[in-house]
This record gives structure tokens, C-alpha cells and sequence, in this order.
DNA sequence: AACACAAGCAACCGCATTTGT
DNA sequence: GACAAATGCGGTTGCTTGTGT
């Protein structure tokens, strides 16, 4: 095995080619292949005079003869703030794992949990173990996950590998009578599947691990194990997502994930679930790794979740309003939101207290 | 030392979606 | 609503580097 890079290198050869397609850039040669130390400079300093966005305007304004895409792609990549440059941690890789298995090929949603990561770095890093695993006669999944989307197609893909391109498609939410209920994401008849308690707002939430396979052990105090979840959940709705970093105000968020299972829910519904999501996705004991060691990171998650559920609703505003370390990151340069904090009913530096503190709150 | 191969990664391409006029 | 431009995304390619023979 290789071991990781420490510096990335740049690929030597280049080429220029005419543009093309509907860029709207002068007939011109523009360049391809690997970015110079003085290209590099100039689209940073372009985005520092000017902010993200407006790409082609770049190779106009800067005269830099890169399409407007290219530069997109080299400072999201490589300069967006807050990026890390380490090689995944294992708690990285198993989050990973757990979101390709939940959302399939979509790299950049799951680029919005892993905070300072790229989109292509988690396609490279996916498709290196694709082929590592292939390679070796393993499973894509370990078991653990295997078996519970095993359970969870209902037979459907028994015996029946996906490949990285095909995770296998299960059937469509269930309709319920309760509105509140079937809102909620990743219900199902798991008998893993819980109701949780918001103590302080008397409200009891069910919802599942759906990677869990076993009883769950060493529960936090304040998770109340109720009984068994009311409703059938069984696939979220793949959908695209919008980016958050640009400096435009956030578009009409298009997730058909939260979204459209929350349709009439409030904020503080939309709160609980997503943090059930965020629950689902990393598992009971890393949220409890977390809320030790990086609460920060658990509580970008579920903001991100939130900011996803939320149309029209910029949550990492509040996250920034409430935050003492002033965390930067793809945040940082979204703009207010006309949304407050009483609007969403929201009562967020309680929330990340308890968080950070592993105090509950629920 | 030379070569082949694999791993890691940057960047391109085509298409879809969003935004502006 | 129609169209064009801008942006975003996923798939793919090809280069560099490390390792084994």
C-alpha cells in the first residue's frame, strides 16, 4: 500500500485547447491540464477580490485562460476554506461507507457530512476501494451493513451483490395516518427502531438505526427506548443538492430527502430529524465518540441535515449567530438569513450546549 | 537500474439543473 | 414560457509516484 501523500503533486504535461460548449468565453485558446503557481494565484486572488461565483467572469475580468468551470473546479478542490488535506481518518472511511450505502453515488451529498472534504475526494477514495475490494473477492459493505440492507430490500436483493453504481432500490415511503409520524425519515418495522423523547418539549419522535443489527448498548441517558416505530420507512428519495458555500443568498434547497418527508413539519421536527438522520448515519457509538471528543463536527451535520430540510431557511446563519469559536468553513460566506430563530422555533446555543456538553437536550 | 504495475489524484467531459433575460 | 448562460454533478481519463520484480 502506498502511503499517503503528503504533498500533492501536479500532472506536468499541459495542453491548450479552443473552447467550447456554452461557456460563454471569447473564441479563444484556453488552457487545460495541470494549474500553474501563478494561475493558482490569480484565481485566488480573483475570489478574494470579487467572492465566489461567476466564473466565467473570471477568465473576462482576470484575463486567466481557464474556462469558468475549470476555475470553479480548482477552488473548490483545492482553496475552498477549511479544507482538509490529510488522508481520511477511519472514522471518515466508516462514515463514508455508512453514506455510500444510504445515498449510492451521490458524492457530493455526502460531501456535506464530511466536513472539508470534496466531493472528488470522496468518489476517488470510493472508487480505489471499489477496486481494492474487487480485487481482493471482498464485499463492497461489511457485514454489519450488508445484512441490514439485506433485511431491508426484503429478499429483493438477497444473494444478489450491487455493484458501486447499483446500490439496491427498495420500495417507496409508506404512506401512514399520522402526518407527524410519517414524517419522520428511516422508519420501519427494525425492531432496532425507537421513539425518541425531546424532554423539553414533551414530544416523543420514533425513528431507526438502520445499520444497527444488534440491541443497542451503553444508550445515553436521555434516550428513552420506547416501543416499536408506528409507521414503514424503507427509501428516501434520491435527489440533488444544492451547494451552500457560494455568495449568493442559498437557493430553494431541491432535497427530496428531508424535504419531502416533512412537508408540514415545524422546525423543531425538522431538528429532531434530522439529528435522527445524523443518528442513522454515523451510528449510536460514534455520536457518542463525537459528542466527547468533536461535538463541533456532529453539530455540522445536523445543520447541514437541517439546512437540507429547510427551504428558505438558512440554518448555518443560526450556526454562526451562536457560535462562540466563529467556526469558518463552507459556511462562512452564505449570507443572512431572512429566517430567524423563532420562526424555525429554534433555540439554538441550548442546543449546541447540550450537544457539546452530551448533556441531551433530547 | 530498468521495467511493469498499482495506487492516488487532478482535471476534463458530458449532461442535468438552476438562474437570468 | 422559451431560450441561453451559468453552475453543479457524476463518470472517466490520464499523469505522477511508489513498490515489487
Amino acid at each position: 500500500m502506498r502511503p499517503p501523500t503528503v504533498v500533492k503533486k501536479e500532472r506536468a504535461s499541459t495542453t491548450a485547447v479552443a473552447s467550447g460548449g456554452a461557456a460563454a468565453a471569447p473564441q479563444q485558446l484556453l488552457k487545460k491540464g495541470p494549474w500553474t503557481a501563478a494561475e493558482d494565484a490569480i484565481l485566488k486572488e480573483y475570489v478574494r477580490k470579487h467572492g465566489e461565483g461567476n466564473w466565467n467572469a473570471l477568465q473576462k475580468k482576470s484575463g486567466l485562460q481557464r474556462c469558468g468551470k475549470s476555475c470553479r473546479l480548482r477552488w473548490v478542490n483545492h482553496f475552498r476554506p477549511n479544507l482538509k488535506k490529510e488522508s481520511f481518518s477511519p472514522e471518515e472511511e466508516t462514515l463514508i461507507i455508512r453514506l455510500h450505502a444510504q445515498f449510492g453515488n451521490k458524492w457530493a451529498h455526502m460531501a456535506k457530512h464530511l466536513r472539508g472534504r470534496t466531493d472528488n475526494e470522496i468518489k476517488n477514495y470510493w472508487n480505489t476501494r471499489v477496486k481494492q475490494r474487487k480485487r481482493a473477492g471482498l464485499p463492497l459493505y461489511p457485514p454489519e451493513i450488508q445484512q441490514h440492507i439485506s433485511s431491508r430490500c426484503h429478499g429483493q436483493v438477497q444473494n444478489a451483490p450491487w455493484t458501486a453504481n447499483s446500490p439496491p432500490t427498495l420500495k417507496p415511503l409508506q404512506p401512514t395516518n399520522s402526518s407527524f409520524t410519517s414524517a419522520m425519515p428511516l422508519l420501519s418495522e427494525n425492531p432496532y427502531g425507537s421513539i425518541l423523547q425531546d424532554p423539553s418539549r414533551g414530544k416523543n419522535i420514533s425513528f431507526q438505526f438502520p445499520f444497527l443489527t444488534s440491541p443497542v448498548q451503553n444508550w445515553p441517558e436521555n434516550f428513552d427506548l420506547g416501543p416499536p416505530p408506528l409507521s414503514v420507512k424503507e427509501e428516501l428519495p434520491s435527489s440533488q443538492f444544492s451547494s451552500n458555500y457560494g455568495d449568493e443568498q442559498m437557493p430553494h434547497c431541491n432535497s427530496g430527502l428531508l424535504n419531502d418527508l416533512l412537508p408540514e413539519s415545524h422546525g423543531e421536527e425538522k431538528l429532531l430529524s434530522s439529528t435522527c438522520l445524523a443518528i442513522d448515519l454515523l451510528g449510536i457509538k460514534v455520536i457518542e465518540e463525537m459528542l466527547e471528543t468533536d461535538g463541533r463536527a456532529l453539530i455540522d451535520m445536523i445543520l447541514t441535515e437541517m439546512a437540507m430540510a429547510t427551504p428558505k431557511t438558512f440554518v448555518p446563519d443560526l450556526y454562526n449567530n451562536c457560535s462562540s469559536s466563529g467556526s469558518s468553513g463552507e459556511f462562512s460566506n452564505c449570507p443572512s438569513s431572512v429566517t430567524t430563530d423563532e420562526e424555525i422555533e429554534l433555540d439554538m446555543p441550548q442546543l449546541e450546549w447540550s450537544y457539546v456538553h452530551g448533556t441531551g437536550g433530547f
